[in-house]
DNA sequence: TTTATTTACGGAAACGGTTGCGGGATTGCC
DNA sequence: GGCAATCCCGCAACCGTTTCCGTAAATAAA
């Protein structure tokens, strides 16, 4: 319990509420030697003032909500700390929330925050979301809301995101230049933009280089690991099998390590992995990695940017405000073509 | 704006305030009928209650602060996710705060979160901790505190950890066994107990091994990457090198590998490498990584239950309430003994 | 000296729920 | 029919801070 209130050291200083209240503001209807003894004695008492009354009286609770699918990842993880720490510099407090790639959670979740509990929300969707009308009632209440990665296009609000496309374009590209004849892609979630854009961009770079895609070539994956081991099992033991695989996601890519070495399959050898990733580890594996990395932390710093500058209406934020941060290929042995 | 409230829905209904919110949290002193006229037109209007007057009348406000020193690393992000899961069956809110591993930060938040913001605290002391006093006037404000993994010895809280002694012990003893004879260990800071029982644990496997322990094969690392990465690099240039690292945080095992691969230097040929950490492509490494892992998330579960149990005041939880969830060891090829 | 203005502060009403208390109406019991 | 118990509900205070409004004193302007 804070036992120390306004009103008890207002009673020590044989002053008023209001005026203690505007003493601690710093206000300029109060008198400088007045401010001090109010001050001084706020520090001895060690007064700290009660942050609901405060967001009750002033209907704003200096508190963000960020909304995630996962944090045992480190795009997640990297873009919370890009979050927290502008929103550290800015006094904002921030409440996080996962909804474990489940929709039901993400409903629930944006459903109590419509109780005006924080002034803004930064958010990625779940996997499994397309029907967006419990983001539509956040937004009906007027709650500033930023996306970022896995954006809704539909929805009218600012959004952070990395080049999809061109990466997805690019990936299948490397993939080609290093002598891959049949690439497959593995993806996650056919209701998200970002795996839509990713899987164009997949589909535009074999069409450019001449290649024809194949439908058994898509793996839609879910979100049971058990599961997308089958799947992808199932694709590198069929006689058919790719020489190439672009992953859409980290943990897919790390499945594949998994079979390939259950299989006996080498990397880059019978099969070449490329996959959007920000493992740290990523050059450690055996073999290396090949990565497109996305800028996670700065994402998160951008997200948060724009959402507090709509909250303290230094700029009227364009609903539609858009911004790219490029992601990196990093090119690595999963994906060295063979020499000699 | 949350524009909808409870007085608003009384006169509505030509109830008072009162009996609308007594209806609302289903008290006996309503009639059924009643109770379901305010259900079906709070549902109707889409009422949810300000969090915040609730909070401040009931002088408890349903959130509660996780404080760690950083996000970006397996081990706090699937403890974050065990402290969420179990706050969001409990209806609680989590707040996050990174202190960076830095105590200045550490100090401001535990004395922003003095304002009887949050229920409770879980916390987890940054590497740079060593007075105390910010987490005692925690303490004084009875505000409940639980630490987990880098707990705080001197302060009676309850305390959630891994068995860092014995795993510190077993780490040694498993080098010695694959034929090390010059076991270096790589620790982060002496001012955390863990690393004092992990250390102890090393020094002790040592001791019973018959092998005498060497202070120029303790290295004390910080938390600038690339002084860990020259410190390393000292280490295993020196005529005296190592055969065994035994690193205490999963980071300085990967800036190992880096120096490895930088050196020329053979693992597990030249230097056998054994690690605490949760990394999930430790068994993908080049080679694949031993490793001492911590049960994470059920460490972050069993944190905020116990800070649960407290805030529900269903037990009355000792304050020298210690949980120990052991972590396990998981030889792999880093610490493989030479084949004929 | 009178009037207008500024300075410095206090009183009290918010903000939106929660809860102790009290009281009218209905029912039960003899 | 009288009395008590029970059932439902309203009144009003309260949580701690902010802010609108008012005002007395001090200063400036006329």
């Amino acid at each position: 319990m804070n036992t120390v209130n306004l009103k008890q050291l207002a009673k020590e200083l044989n002053l008023s509420a209001s005026t203690v209240s505007r003493a601690l503001r710093d206000s300029w209807e109060i008198s400088t030697p007045t401010k001090q003894r109010v001050f001084d004695l706020a520090k001895k008492m060690n007064f700290q003032p009660n942050p609901y009354a405060s967001s009750l009286r002033k209907h704003r609770s200096r508190t963000i909500a960020v909304v995630i699918p996962e944090v045992a990842n480190n795009f997640f993880a990297l873009a919370i700390k890009g979050i927290e720490t502008i929103a550290r510099e800015k006094g904002y407090h921030v409440l996080i929330y996962l909804t474990n790639e489940d929709v039901k959670e993400e409903v629930a979740v944006a459903s109590n925050l419509q109780s005006g509990r924080v002034d803004g929300v930064i958010l990625s969707l779940s996997g499994e979301t397309k029907d967006t009308r419990h983001i539509q009632e956040l937004q009906q209440r007027n709650i500033p809301l930023v996306f970022f990665d896995r954006v809704c296009e539909g929805i009218g609000a600012p959004k952070v995101m990395t080049n999809d496309y061109e990466s997805g374009f690019i990936a299948t590209e490397h993939l080609i230049k290093a002598g891959c004849r049949r690439i497959a892609h593995l993806t996650v979630s056919m209701s998200l933009s970002i795996s839509h854009k990713r899987m164009q961009g997949y589909t535009d770079g074999l069409l450019r280089y001449d290649q024809q895609s194949d439908q058994e070539l898509v793996i839609h994956c879910s979100n049971d690991e058990e599961e997308n081991y089958r799947l992808i099992r199932a694709l590198l033991s069929s006689d058919k099998r790719p020489d190439g695989i672009f992953a859409s996601v980290e943990k897919l890519a790390v499945q594949v390590y998994h079979v390939c070495r259950d299989l006996g399959l080498e990397i880059p050898g019978d099969v070449k992995v490329i996959s959007f990733s920000n493992l740290v580890t990523a050059s450690l594996l055996n073999p290396s990695l090949t990565t497109i990395a996305q800028p996670a932390y700065e994402m998160g710093k951008e997200a948060a940017t724009i959402l507090f500058r709509r909250l303290e209406k230094k700029y009227i934020v364009m609903p539609d405000d858009q911004v790219i941060l490029p992601a990196k290929l990093e090119p690595r042995n999963s994906t060295r073509s063979a020499q000699i």
